[in-house]
DNA sequence: GCTTGCGCCTGAATGC
DNA sequence: TGCATTCAGGCGCAAG
């Protein structure tokens, strides 16, 4: 799944291919991909064409390209894919929307299988779009505060891992490295959110912001400089997570096999000895 | 404002 | 073999 890691690497990958071209036109092959565009598919693809396309931008797990002083912004869902390539190819299954530009060259395909990603035009969203003000900072970003997410995170009364999802609170996080850094944290994903400390919160950061820079730094080395390509369920990925996925197999850390809990009708995977949830209630 | 749960969606895997 | 069910999960929205 396209979590912050899988969508920078998609960002550095349009930021050298797609930056500073021209659309020629836009065609929107799938309705739904518009759906929050209440004007409608053909108005995103007259709205847009003729416009350059500035410094791609990110936040979490949203993408924009900047078009004058307004934006395009780009959500991948779960199964969303932004692929450059030869404009002469066969359009594939599931491509949802197709960019061309004016110098003839690469063209842009939004492909998404389950269609829960989407396109939306973002009047005067260049800087930083109104439909994704809501989003917190990511940990990767500058403005990010580590103070305020601390105190915010201690005011809530959830669980740990409920708060690493609401992407109001902390963005770019999802299913895959919450439970991979959880498991770096040493932390159980019930855990109540009140009763963290703040070096708690500083430790959790920490496995956020160190799994994040790793999975970056693999995802690099698998791109392609024609091909735009975030694949959550094979190359690097399979290789470096600790837990998720792994029930039953050892942990990295102690050797125990990995537990697979339900949350949230979902799954989370961890290491019973690394991140206990204690008999009597007290963490 | 915070917290929780539902619906959306498709294809692979599983069950009968 | 074939049909039905389950599962994957981010986000917008609504209800409490």
């Amino acid at each position: 799944m396209p979590e912050l890691p899988e969508v920078e690497t998609v960002r550095s990958g349009l930021q050298a291919h797609i930056s500073g071209r021209t659309i020629a036109s836009v065609q929107v092959l799938h309705p739904r991909v518009a759906r929050l565009h209440p004007a409608g598919p053909e108005d995103l693809a007259a709205i847009l064409r003729g416009g350059r396309i500035g410094d791609i931008r990110r936040r979490g797990k949203y993408l924009w390209l900047p078009v004058g002083a307004d934006a395009l912004i780009a959500h991948l869902g779960m199964s969303g894919q932004l692929l450059v390539g030869d404009p002469d190819r066969p359009l594939s299954a599931h491509v949802r929307a197709r960019i061309t530009f004016t110098d003839g060259g690469t063209d842009l395909r939004f492909v998404d299988q389950r269609t829960f990603g989407h396109l939306t035009f973002a009047p005067g969203g260049a800087v930083l779009p109104d439909a994704i003000a809501h989003i917190a900072p990511d940990p990767l970003e500058p403005d990010f505060d580590d103070r305020r997410f601390a105190d915010r995170i201690r005011a809530r009364r959830t669980g740990v891992k409920r708060a690493l999802l609401d992407q109001t609170l902390i963005s770019g996080v999802g299913n895959i490295y919450a439970d991979e850094s959880l498991w770096r944290a040493g932390m159980h994903w019930a855990r109540p959110t009140d009763r963290l400390r703040p070096v708690d919160v500083g430790r959790l950061l920490a496995a956020v912001r160190a799994v994040f820079a790793s999975a970056i730094e693999a995802g690099g080395t698998s791109f392609d400089s024609l091909y735009v390509h975030v694949n959550g369920e094979s190359g690097y990925f399979d290789r470096s997570l600790a837990v998720y996925g792994r029930v039953g197999e050892p942990c990295p850390r102690c050797g125990t096999p990995v537990r697979r809990e339900k949350f949230m009708n979902r799954s989370s995977f961890s290491c019973p000895r690394c991140q206990p949830r204690p008999r009597d209630g007290r963490w």
